[in-house]
RNA sequence: GGGGGAAUUCCCGAGUGGCCAAAGGGGACAGACUGUAAAUCUGCUGGCAAUGCCUUCGGUGGUUCGAAUCCACCUUCCCCCA
């Protein structure tokens, strides 16, 4: 399912067929969460912006409108109109993100539901049946993503667990999709890593979820507060124990520096709310280095917001304009800036691809890496 | 013509003798955001050589150790009665 077509030192240039379509990578997904990108983008528009994969979120569809519902409507590619490779990710983001509505037990976790607490248990075999039911391409597997900072003893009980869940999880879905009625018997899954910053129990735990032979390997847990050099030397100590011919993704990951330097460690696969929240509030990724296009500098500047930009925003819409609908709270600010943000992931993806073809992936790095990131 | 009420820092608005450079909103300005409880959250909003000093609460003049707060007059606006 995965081809490697291009290694160079590390980097790696593929693609990855799924039930609904074949993925080039290295790749952004766009986060989905509720089956729609907030910021009123829709299916139609994940096609203007260039999107590959489609990201959705098991805890979410799952509170509402509930996985059942998704089933009986055909699944969440008819549901929500987007015929190409959707992503789930499992809910073990929620056990990170909240983190006071829920309780741990090695069965799963019980979640009070963040809308109206109602009592929600989730755990391997929850996680998979609603993935199932979702019918996206590639499910994730339930995981528990642990804070950092986090205690040694801690994070080595939860990784150890979280490959109990592992084996069960792949249980589980291949009973779920081994049914007649699955909405998707194509679907995958990958296992995610976990670890914190502790390159022994990331390493120990890797070796031991690549022996599952799963479609995929996720390294999660990283971007929840450790510094940036250590989620590198940690990609960079767990990388060479990752299967070479599956692909690997680097959860919620991140800004465009962040996804160059993990593409030049070997990554395949990446996901983040970035471009989405960030753009709902005002900044926007150029190529010279990251705007907000809130501040008065920009009150009377008729040039687009990214000149290099080729976005349907861009080419039609000045910052003065962008700036007005901000300052005068139109939905339309919000809509235009994160469509611009993620054809710009989208579209950085593609260069990314492109040079690792041109072989010029090196030089691209130097300059891009740390620019993107800069404020300017 | 007669009677009553009001003027506060960019705006609205609280404050009736010291704890007031002055509550609270709004706006403005700026920052944060990494598998989305986020169209959210935070900071800041008189000046300065700044653990203190100076200027400011319609205007002028007074009372007082001390006034946005009390008194007198003036200006402007609002309401009621003729």
């Amino acid at each position: 399912m995965f081809k490697l077509i291009k290694k160079e030192n590390k980097t790696r240039l593929g693609s990855f067929e799924t039930p609904h379509g074949t993925i080039e990578t290295p790749v952004f997904m766009n986060v989905g969460t509720q089956g729609a990108i907030k910021g009123a983008l829709s299916a139609a528009d994940l096609e203007t912006v260039k999107c590959q994969v489609e990201l959705s979120n098991t805890y979410h569809l799952h509170v509402r409108p509930g996985d059942d519902l998704i089933k009986k409507m055909g699944g969440l590619h008819r549901f929500m109109t987007w015929e190409d490779p959707i992503l789930t990710d499992s809910g073990g983001f929620q056990i990170f993100s909240l983190a006071g509505l829920r309780k741990i037990t090695e069965e799963g976790v019980a979640f009070n539901s963040h809308i109206d607490g109602r009592h929600i248990f989730m755990g391997p075999e929850e996680s998979m049946r609603i993935q199932s039911n979702l019918g996206s391409d590639i499910a994730m597997a339930f995981d528990e993503c642990v804070k950092i900072p986090s205690p040694r003893e801690y994070v080595s009980r939860s990784a150890d667990r979280t490959f109990r869940w592992l084996k069960r999880c792949k249980t589980a879905l291949d009973d779920y999709n081994g049914r007649e009625d699955a909405v998707n018997p194509g679907q995958v899954l990958f296992g995610i890593n976990q670890g914190a910053v502790f390159h022994d129990i990331r390493i120990e735990h890797m070796k031991k979820i690549a022996e599952l032979d799963l479609a995929g390997y996720a390294i999660g847990g990283l971007a929840v507060g450790e510094t940036h050099q250590e989620m590198y030397d940690t990609i960079e100590a767990v990388e060479e124990y990752m299967p070479d011919n599956k692909p690997r993704y680097l959860m919620g990951v991140g800004t465009p520096g962040n996804i160059i330097e993990g593409v030049y460690r070997g990554v395949d696969f990446f996901d983040c709310v970035m471009p989405a929240r960030n753009g709902r509030h005002g900044h926007l990724f150029t190529w010279n280095g990251i705007i907000n296009i809130k501040n008065e500098k920009y009150s009377a500047d008729g040039s687009p917001v990214d000149p290099e930009c080729d976005c349907p925003v861009c080419r039609r819409y000045s910052r003065a304009y962008i700036r007005h609908l901000f300052k005068a709270e139109e939905m339309l600010a919000m809509r235009f800036s994160v469509m611009h943000n993620l054809y710009f992931y989208n579209e950085l993806m593609r260069r990314i691809r492109e040079s690792l073809h041109n072989g010029n992936f090196e030089s691209f790095r130097k300059h891009y890496s740390s620019l993107l990131d800069t404020r300017i």
